[in-house]
DNA sequence: TCTGGGGTCCTAGGACCC
DNA sequence: TCTGGGGTCCTAGGACCC
């Protein structure tokens, strides 16, 4: 078997650069990669997070993830701009497209990541860099924005690889330069290691990337279960998983949840929430001909406590009834009565619709409701997600739907590569 | 400080069975 | 009746990624 060949390209503060593109486009004046600015949502509907940063933005020590209030003590004249998700989406399938140029063998890994596969290629394509440059610069070019590459021989190396110096580069991580490329690194920087992780490996006196490397595995396995192990051989530079084709298939859970603009502090808000959740649910389980029997539900109060209730159904479904009416009994089961900020629902145990057993199905899944679903998706396929909803959403100030269902193409990262 | 939304995987404890 | 120990299933919760 000839090196497996990867490469990781990552867009550079993607949802930043993405959305100064499109104000330049539209007439905008000042190119907000150039000023301090921030991607962000709407503080007054509770969705108050900085998502992405401009360099300038980033001298300000602001951070994906710290509150768009925070962000602003630290950079008064700090321009935010909400996401276009939409937007996003678009230049994502533009970049992938260019990249089916040079191979279909591409693992879409969050909107703006992507892995592809060179290996047993070297006839098409000689020099790995030379192909590297040509794809970063095409994208410039063609495309607008810029890009890092990173190369190596597994998917973990590649990624790393790619992170290493941004704007606009490529870069290489072979085996042979972990040592002096990798090893050097804050451990922090590995992938696998949050937050937390990286809290405890500091007690141990791990504080390099190297460090960890170079840690008695047994040790590491005793204090950290099997993720000592996982983030061990991360750090030695193993990882031997497959470029997926298409995350597509073989998805194992979906949800949909959201913030509300303000406190639920009735059940029949909340019914009405969770109905509007589990229609898009509905949907993108229909599109990706699934069904599920395991469903749950959970919250976060005002004081950002959560809760969680799962419960398996004794049949498959794929049904929008179905889902709602087992959301909102488990709703029923699990509030305490507190105001609830943020509300979501999941289904897992996720099956093709084919490898059902009918007989598991027929429960769930009468004709009646079946035809029900496909004439509402068909419709809304046809003029809109809102052209149809149910009656309880007439003279309320909820959307009858809730959460995208274009995003299931590539849904967004684990923990695991 | 006042904190989004989409995922994956792992672990612990209890129920149940033999 | 009070006693094992192993296996499997289910649920709750936590950590991680972007």
């Amino acid at each position: 078997m000839s090196k497996r060949l990867i490469f990781h390209i990552d867009v550079n503060s993607a949802y930043l650069s993405w959305t100064a593109a499109y104000l330049l486009d539209k007439g905008y004046q000042v190119d907000i990669r150039n000023i301090p600015s921030v991607i962000g949502g709407n503080e007054e509907a509770r969705h108050g997070i900085v998502l992405a940063k401009s360099d300038p933005a980033k001298n300000y020590k602001i951070q994906t993830g710290e509150t768009l209030f925070s962000a602003r003590i630290k950079c008064k004249n700090l321009v935010i701009v909400p996401p276009h998700y939409d937007l996003f989406k678009r230049c994502s399938d533009f970049m992938v497209e260019l990249l089916n140029e040079y191979t279909p063998n591409i693992q879409r890994f969050s909107c703006d990541e992507c892995f592809l596969d060179f290996t047993s290629m070297e006839n098409l394509y000689k020099n790995p860099l030379d192909l590297a440059y040509e794809i970063k610069d095409r994208i410039e070019k063609e495309l607008g924005f810029t890009v890092n590459i990173g190369i190596s021989s597994n998917k973990l190396l590649a990624k790393i690889a790619s992170d290493f110096n941004k704007p606009n580069k490529v870069h290489t991580l072979f085996p042979e330069e972990i040592e002096l490329k990798m090893w050097p690194l804050d451990v922090g920087e590995l992938f696998g290691v949050g937050k937390k992780t990286l809290k405890k490996l500091n007690t141990y006196g791990i504080k390099t990337i190297g460090d960890l490397a170079n840690f008695d595995v047994d040790i590491l396995k005793y204090k950290l279960n099997s993720y000592g192990e996982q983030i061990w051989k991360y750090a030695n530079g193993i990882e031997n998983s497959q470029v997926r084709k298409s995350n597509y298939i073989g998805i194992k859970s979906m949800g949909n949840s959201t913030t509300t603009h303000f406190d639920i502090t009735t059940k029949r808000e909340a019914s009405m929430v969770i109905s509007s959740l589990c229609e898009t649910i509905g949907m993108r389980l229909r599109k990706n001909k699934s069904c599920f029997n395991v469903i749950s539900i959970h919250y976060k109060t005002d004081s950002f406590f959560s809760r969680r209730k799962q419960k398996k159904l004794s049949y498959f479904t794929d049904s929008t009834q179905d889902i709602k009416k087992e959301a909102i009994k488990l709703f029923g089961e699990l509030w305490e009565e507190e105001p609830i900020r943020q509300i979501g629902v999941h289904v897992t145990g996720l099956f093709n619709n084919n490898e059902v057993q009918l007989s598991l199905l027929e429960e769930g899944n009468t004709e009646k409701k079946k035809n029900l679903d496909k004439t509402i998706d068909n419709i809304r396929n046809k003029y809109g997600k809102y052209s149809i909803s149910t009656a309880q959403f007439i003279d309320t100030p909820m959307p009858p739907l809730c959460g995208g269902i274009n995003e299931d193409d590539y849904p967004m990262m684990s923990s695991l590569i």
